[in-house]
RNA sequence: CGGGGUUUAGCGCAGUUUGGUCUAGCGCGUCUGAUUUGGGAUCAGAAGGUCGUGAGUUCAAAUCUCACAACUCCGACCA
């Protein structure tokens, strides 16, 4: 490919649109436009990157044994109704009418698409394992798309979907996944972990996300340097802390005026913020009140306080008046002395506490030497982990201090069960022929926000810094002036040799000052650049340089392919 | 959906407060020519704008009023 006819709007100056590092870097590099919030067309460097990845999926996929489709990006409603899911969906889905006025959406996801063409066709455990894969376009109407590729409204992602005979089939099939997976993203030379995630109310599964580690990503996940534990904040699992036992003393109510914070009671009652029970206040969708205790210095996290209540969908923060309704006010809350109605949980480190402060359920009040054991016992009142982890907490594997970092997910691998084969009703039948539902996984990844993921995690002031494997050429030669006829030759010699020999190579060919050539390579991110210039065309050298380290250095002409090739397996 | 901001040439912006001097500028980019040629050149010339859309106020609107839209940030939400 020669660059003078390639299409790769470069720009000086970033638009104004972009936040996001890879988002404007993709910009003025030239991989992509927008074309309505959350859509983007993808230029030919941004879609050949794009190629190189969706050719490493297919390739670990096909390793375990999946098998490719397409599918229809417009499903009709009636399978989505069947599930029970088109209402669950909402408003994120992109629906559409016919001209018929029948209803479709542009698929957000296929499972419903994929389980409805496997059933009745599928129908002996002889059949099984089935894995069916695609990379295609997918549909979210999100409420606000932003950052780019990260979070858009059309985007390009891999799915696969396994069929198993039993439960044991099903963790065979995710641990292939999980394995590929790994597989996938080391060979996309991204720095990545795989984070252990809620999924949810899909039972007896498990969820990783694939998490490249990036400080601008969305998610925050916990992590361990001594062993391989990760997981996302809302999933990371924490144990008791245990206080040193203590001589409890009465309960007793002191007066602590506009002490409505942690802090502000901290201070005022002279007393370390582990001695503190914080509460929150929520609601759920059946108004509810739910209040939540952790200790001062803790957060609540409310993921866990949902699964901890049986039946709670959602929850928001509560009404004043749903907390005087029981008794309490807000800033002095506590679980001593309230009227029925409230659901009360509290973090299990809480009840290990003694000697502490809660509120009275008064304004401007506050109890001492709270001993939740002997104050509120745990027979009335839920007991569990309900905090959110910090940085330092123990990992709940080996007990070493845990880290915090954010992070870009890149993809995640699920075991749905039979939700699925069950509500659509697909079956096959078993050694014993009895009628049984389909055990299933689905394994996504996407693979515009991988691409800007590693746009994010490899970059400098210059640009990006492309990997090798998913670069949108491995080598650019570039004739520091094509207008001299005896450069460009000895550039385009050097170019077909190159392209002979196998490497991706692109020929910068345009009529441009070198300075702008040279500007265009390192914003683009070419792994390693070719110059051919007169300072070295008459010792017959070629000067090589490393984009990712910027190391320079000159090469004979006579092996410098063979060194270029030695070269981009380190890249 | 709530709150803020923005919308003027391909891109980045000024001009709006105080309506007229705006026949709307500047930088970058684009086109033509010349000189240049190893890190986004210089000079000369040129093209390019329904000032987001619609309605209104006024002798007069990029500028004031109202409505709408798009984009964007924060929040809520998120298989």
């Amino acid at each position: 490919m020669r660059a003078s006819e390639l299409y790769a709007p470069t720009l000086r100056e970033s638009p104004a649109e972009a936040e996001l590092l890879s988002h404007k870097l993709m910009l003025r590099a030239g991989l992509i436009r927008k074309a309505a919030g959350g859509m983007y067309t993808y230029l030919p460097l941004a879609w050949r990157t794009m190629k190189k990845i969706m050719q490493i999926i297919r390739e670990e996929m096909d390793a375990k044994g999946g098998q490719e489709i397409m599918m229809p990006v417009t499903q009709p409603a009636e399978i989505w109704q069947e599930s029970g899911r088109w209402a669950v969906y909402g408003d994120e889905m992109m629906k559409l009418k016919d001209r018929h006025g029948r209803e479709f959406c542009l698929g957000p996801t296929h499972e419903e698409m994929v389980t409805t063409l496997i059933r009745g066709e599928v129908r002996s455990h002889k059949q099984l394992p089935l894995m069916l894969y695609q990379i295609q376009n997918k549909y979210r109407d999100e409420i606000r798309p932003r950052f780019g590729l990260m979070r858009s409204r059309e985007f390009v992602m891999k799915d696969l979907y396994s069929f198993d005979k039993d439960i044991d089939g099903m963790n065979i099939s995710y641990k292939k996944m999980y394995d590929a997976y790994s597989k996938i993203f080391t060979r996309c030379g991204l720095n990545f972990r795989a984070v252990e995630a809620d999924n949810g109310a899909i039972g007896g599964g498990h969820s990783h996300e694939f998490t490249v580690l990036a400080p601008s990503g969305e998610s925050s996940i916990a992590y361990c340097e001594n062993c391989d534990y990760a997981a996302s904040d809302e999933k990371a699992e924490l144990k008791v802390i245990k206080a040193e036992v203590e001589e409890l003393k009465p309960l007793e109510k002191v007066s602590t005026p506009n002490c409505h914070t942690i802090e502000l009671v901290k201070n005022f009652l002279n007393v370390p913020i582990e001695k503190t029970i914080k509460a929150v206040a929520f609601q759920d969708d059946d108004g509810r009140l739910i209040l939540a205790f952790v200790r001062g210095d803790h957060e609540v996290n409310e993921i866990k306080v949902l699964n901890a209540v049986e039946g709670a969908l959602h929850l928001h923060m509560a009404e004043d008046s749903a907390i005087t309704a029981v008794g309490s006010c807000a800033g002095f809350m506590s679980p001593i002395n309230l009227k029925d109605g409230a659901i009360i949980v509290a973090d299990s480190t809480v009840m290990e506490m003694y000697n502490a402060v809660a509120g009275a359920n008064e304004v401007d009040a506050h109890f001492i030497n709270v001993t939740p054991k002997r104050d509120f016992p745990a027979e009335k009142i839920i007991v569990t982990d309900i905090r959110m982890v910090q940085a330092g907490d123990p990992c709940p594997h080996c007990g070493a201090k845990l880290k915090m970092t954010r992070g870009i997910e890149v993809g995640q691998v699920f075991t749905l069960g039979n939700k699925y084969s069950k509500s659509l009703n697909a079956t096959f039948l078993d050694e014993s022929g009895k009628e049984t539902y389909f055990e299933m996984g689905c394994y996504g990844i996407g693979v515009g926000r991988t691409m800007a993921a590693a746009i994010e995690q490899n970059n400098d002031a210059d640009g990006i810094i492309w990997t090798r494997a998913i670069a949108p050429f491995e080598v650019v030669v570039v004739p520091v002036n094509a207008k001299v006829t005896e450069q460009l030759e000895y550039a385009e010699k050097l170019y077909d040799e190159l392209k002979s020999a196998g490497v991706d190579v692109l020929l910068d060919d345009r009529k441009e000052r070198a300075g702008v050539k040279f500007k265009d390579c390192d914003l683009i991110g070419y792994p390693i650049r070719v110059t051919v210039s007169p300072k070295t065309l008459e010792s017959d050298l070629v000067e090589i340089k490393i984009r990712k380290s910027g190391e320079v250095s000159n090469f004979n002409r006579a092996d410098c392919t063979a060194q270029i090739k030695n070269l981009l397996t380190q890249l």
